[in-house]
DNA sequence: TTGACATATTCCTATATGAGTATGTATTGT
DNA sequence: ACAATACATACTCATATAGGAATATGTCAA
């Protein structure tokens, strides 16, 4: 089986840098496609082709106007990708927790009188 | 050119929703290639080489001991996917408000005489 | 209508999968 | 030494890109 489709779900849209960039670029307002393509400096067939995936997952909008389409990032998109990072926190917390502690078992060991933490000496 | 391969970055790596539950699995505690096997029921080789994909992003850690490997998430490795998604939170907060005060609008309309908070009327 | 402008789509190609199967490599117990 | 156990790697195959070039579609303006 090959991978999974860009367009099967957020994960697999974001992992391309490009349309991170995208996102972020059009996170704060829309923009025509022109837009896109003068600040970001891809080819214009690119952004489109880009912007098709975005779309497929709900990533971004497009709101059209005349000879414009205006698109824009759908944050709430986002959200899921965020949520699921999000259940790894306490792990990643936990794990600085641990790594303080060694740090400072370490810093007895170098400095036997003083305290491992920074508090400072009752005179 | 192909798709960036799923070892360039974390963002690729997780794009597959395999990858993700063993991360899930293994975010508790360390645990042997054997015990993804049986519970994910994935096949042996198939967790092997996502093993494979996980620790050369850095996304897991491995400890051997005898024929044994340990297999652990590391958190911290997720955290930039966390920051990454976490910028757009705003962004969705503030369409979550547009929501509301259209719908509050809404009903302004439906209703005139109420007001569009849901404050008591002063008698 | 005709031309200019803004976007989208098509075609091509090199490359990278992920699943399945078979096989290789350590390490342990007897 | 030998068999069993625990993982890793190699191989094949169907499929999905992403970029580049060329082209198509749609809309406005004179």
């Amino acid at each position: 089986m090959a991978r999974a489709s860009t367009t099967s779900d957020a994960f697999n849209a974001v992992a391309e840098p490009r349309r991170r960039e995208i996102l972020s670029y059009l996170a704060s307002g829309e923009r025509p496609v022109g837009d896109i393509v003068a600040s970001l400096k891809f080819d214009q067939p690119s952004v489109s082709k880009h912007l098709r995936v975005l779309r497929s997952v709900g990533l971004v909008r497009v709101r059209c106007e005349g000879r414009h389409k205006f698109y824009r990032t759908n944050a709430e998109a986002i959200r899921p990708l965020h949520e699921w990072a999000g259940t790894f926190e306490r792990f990643w917390q936990h794990q600085l927790l641990s790594v303080k502690k060694r740090a400072e078992e370490q810093m007895s060991k170098l400095i036997p009188a003083s305290d491992s933490t920074d508090t400072k000496e009752k005179p």
